[in-house]
DNA sequence: ATATTAGTCTACCAGACAACTAGACTAACT
DNA sequence: AGTTAGTCTAGTTGTCTGGTAGACTAATAT
């Protein structure tokens, strides 16, 4: 990101905080909560729908078997559900899985704290007071909204 | 980030959402506010006294000056004075014009919006709702502190 | 004038990472 | 045995972060 960047000429986020395997996991796992038929989910079909890479997706429902939010079968009839109730799969684990921590900065993290070598004093550095404000707010809100939250607004939206 | 991502070994975050620059920028204000005597502050002692690379601080307060938050004097006797009240000088400023956009998406955005090319339906979208209120919560924070804001905590903390 | 001081600007670099892709392998069903 | 569909390893490409080097220019002091 150039330092006087013109918003102007709408350039794409250089440093996005939800990367791209984030994001397609959410669609996929909500695409997985929405489908009502008890039966597996493919990966082709799945990427086809949610406009995602098939190689990529294989990766990102890969990372969420192992993590435990979704079940998988081999072989014909195979392919993805839902592990759990879409009620129990926040976004916050989701984000945190592939993006790491939610703080702006290691210093104010929970889940993944890491002390900055530079700063004197942990207590009194203005800059992390800030950015804990603002990963307790971040938290906050992604902890607190789960698949099944999207679906709702979804279809209340549409 | 590795996807299954073991904390406890205490790697530096990949993806920080402050950059250095920022981080650097932000504590330059603030010991450029700080300095009671009416005189510039050189760029090697204040380099030397919050520990950045001074070429790389160098570079950062030009960035500030191009966008008006800073003055600067050359040849001797010269340096780095702050261009406004510390109250107009907030964190949502800085950030912005070193990171860009708050919002971990673009197409939650309030300063950098780009449409999502894979998204059907934006209105619909539970990404997008859910990033639009991180980033609300988000800029909430950062436009309401200012350098003063930092300057008032640290003198309450220490 | 001229030497010194100190900011300005351009160019360059290594390493890391995001976002994919290729292809071999393995389990399950028919 | 053959086909289907997930598993796993290993790239590739392009971009960015966090820096460094060095020439240039303006202001001040003598």
């Amino acid at each position: 990101m150039p330092d006087g960047y013109n918003f102007l000429f709408h350039p794409a986020r250089v440093v996005p905080m939800l990367s791209k395997k984030s994001k397609y996991a959410i669609k996929a796992l909500l695409a997985l909560a929405e489908d009502t038929s008890e039966e597996p989910v493919r990966i082709s079909d799945l990427a086809r729908q949610e406009q995602i890479p098939p190689k990529f997706l294989e990766a990102i429902l890969l990372s969420l078997r192992n993590a435990g939010l979704l079940q998988s079968r081999k072989g014909k009839g195979g392919g993805y559900r839902l592990a759990r109730d879409p009620r129990q799969i926040t976004l916050g684990q989701v984000v945190r899985l592939f993006d790491g921590p939610l703080a702006p900065v290691p210093c104010a993290s929970q889940t993944g704290y890491v002390a900055c070598e530079d700063c004197e004093d942990e207590a009194t550095c203005g800059v992390r007071l800030a950015m804990k404000e603002v990963r307790d707010a971040t938290a906050r809100i992604l902890d607190h909204t789960s698949i099944a939250t999207l679906v709702r607004r979804q279809r209340r939206a549409g």
